[in-house]
DNA sequence: GATGAATGAGTATTCATTCAT
DNA sequence: TATGAATGAATACTCATTCAT
């Protein structure tokens, strides 16, 4: 190994334990109140350091949200390998993966949003940016390619693939805010898995013929 | 008219005046990033004007929610209220309603998840917060009243009403913050009300036996 | 009595009114603290009418200042008018009226000693604060000649007798303002009494030969 | 001398850079017109820093205060230890010394009284609060203490040993505020300089049997 | 005279970001 | 690299004063 190697290493390590105290500083606090100190005392680092790894606070937030949609990205593709399973079974694999990817990070979707504030996106490097379209193309293109083949088939409703992968998404995200913002979640963690179940289920009825 | 009458009609068209341009500057740059400055020069007022009539910041907000869960309960009890229509036909002016709801203010999703954060809760008169708790619990209500008829009638899948109130408010939120975040809206309001269509759409299917 | 006469009894009435309220208002929050609204409210007038009387805030507070001024003099010159009494009586006798002057309103010192700031002097009408100099320069000259009498008669110490006016002044404002400032008066108003009076004992055994 | 230490004597001297800024600010325009602007000005610091050294204004208002009842303390205990001089002797040193206390600081007074405003105490931290008290008790005692010899030697009148150290902080509060409040002490220092003397000797004599 | 709605200048405080060490 | 002291722009809110009615 030589020495940028592990220079470039150390370095990512740095920029993780960033990140896993700004998850701990914004979850607590949400975007606004948190501040640079508390997420460098956080980290055990001094405030300037951080800026040695990310741009600025929005970059820092935005890196958070890649990291999920990294997450998100495997597990979706992971459902549409299953060459053997058919597509009624991948969009019941689909709802379980989003559940799994809820449970990684709460705040995805909070993220998902702040992301996509126009004040946001301006702060942002060109480059962060693209990684995230990116993956964001990929995931809900991942998702849609379920409901092709479901469409397909004749075993889902004759809808456009790409509608039902964002209604989906949408659904997902609604009843995630919705009770996060009824603060049900921390409190009444099953009622919110009740909730997501019941969701999918109306929606699985939905969309199948 | 008497002189008492007249003046409270001129408090409430400056009360109306500030909410306008406040809900222009609020959608333009989002609750942190505007200031009361803005929606000052916005109003044509000064900046203390605006504390006449608005405790803060945060009440100027949320009174902007407070008018259009008016609406909503209004639209959604009507609904209710025919006397003829069954669960079916119900559930469909229910969609209807809820894109009126939205076209009267496409905000307000939006405002629906910044009042219900912590720290804006702590800033509200506790009359402001008591009205607004009513009607959302008078509007999911009613909501879920419409679940209960099909429910009962055999119409629906035999779920909780209130977890389907909960579950339709959370599809509807989802899709307009989803494209809302995509800044889809603004430029294609027609693939809007196409999501909308089909995310209800497969929701009806979805709780109809 | 003519039109003109009732009118100014009438204006005069006004300015007391809002002297009552003023002096409850500035008693209970401070000088900086109270705001010509908590006065309005207080004298159950309106802001503006307060400028109609006063020319502002610091001239307001000013003319209280002028009232316990005038009680001052007449309670100090009642003391020297006593002719048969000797210097020791007349000290007696000008230690109760001290007394008196602040049961008559126990804010006397704090306006003083505001009243003496140069910020407060520059918002001033010059009449005001020649009637305000003229007052005091009267009482203190009366006090004066107490001492003058004493020293003359060989009863007191032979110090110049402006400055043993000053002195005793600089005493009763010192006990008055300490015991305030310890918060003592409300609660303890009989240790207040005491203290002045060990304090007015000590200074008269002082000035006696 | 380590690193830590030298930056414990840096950040000390900004502190007091800050103070000698402050006092000098305060003393020129008072509390309420003084602004952070203005000091930060003064330390040629920007108006952020300030907060980095003290938690808010009073609270940089009230640390003058601390460091002036420090120097009280110092002198007023150096009196009390001398073994050898009896109760007259140290009451003259105590009136030298309060002298020089206020020569060290002529606001001293006026920063008292703020001081006590429970206005102010409430933005205090409690450590420094307890700092302050504490210091006030201790000084004041030592007061008490030389009347207390002088009342059990038989020297001085027997009064309540705490009442006439009240009476003696209060004389000389009252003598340093009447005489600033007439602003005659920049222009006059003699006279104020004669006038507590005389105000000590009429004490001193008053207190003796 | 009296009103009270409107004004808008004034200010303590915060915090993302920088940069000398 | 890392630090953390210093920066200074930004902003919600207050309140003495004015003036049209």
């Amino acid at each position: 190994m030589g020495i940028q190697e592990r220079k470039e290493r150390e370095k990512e390590r740095r920029r993780q334990q960033i990140m896993v105290a700004a998850k701990r500083v914004f979850s607590d606090k949400g975007f606004n109140k948190a501040t640079m100190e508390d997420i460098a005392q956080e980290a055990e680092l001094s405030p300037g350091t951080l800026y040695l790894y990310f741009k600025n606070k929005e970059e820092l937030y935005a890196s958070l949200s890649l990291r999920i949609l990294q997450y998100l990205l495997i597990r979706v593709e992971h459902v549409n390998d299953e060459k053997d399973a058919n597509p009624e079974e991948k969009l019941k694999a689909l709802m379980d993966a989003m559940y799994d990817v809820y449970e990684f990070d709460p705040l995805i979707i909070i993220n998902m949003f702040h992301l996509q504030s126009s004040e946001t996106l301006k702060n942002l490097s060109p480059q962060l940016m693209s990684e995230i379209k990116e993956l964001s193309r990929k995931s809900l293109g991942s998702i849609a390619e379920i409901f092709q083949t479901g469409v397909d088939q004749g075993l889902f409703v004759d809808r456009h693939p790409v509608a039902m992968a964002d209604t989906f998404w949408a659904l997902f995200s609604g009843v995630v805010l919705w009770l996060t913002s009824k603060r049900l979640i921390n409190q009444e963690k099953d009622y919110l898995k009740q909730t997501l179940e019941l969701a999918f289920e109306i929606f699985g009825r939905g969309v199948k013929k």
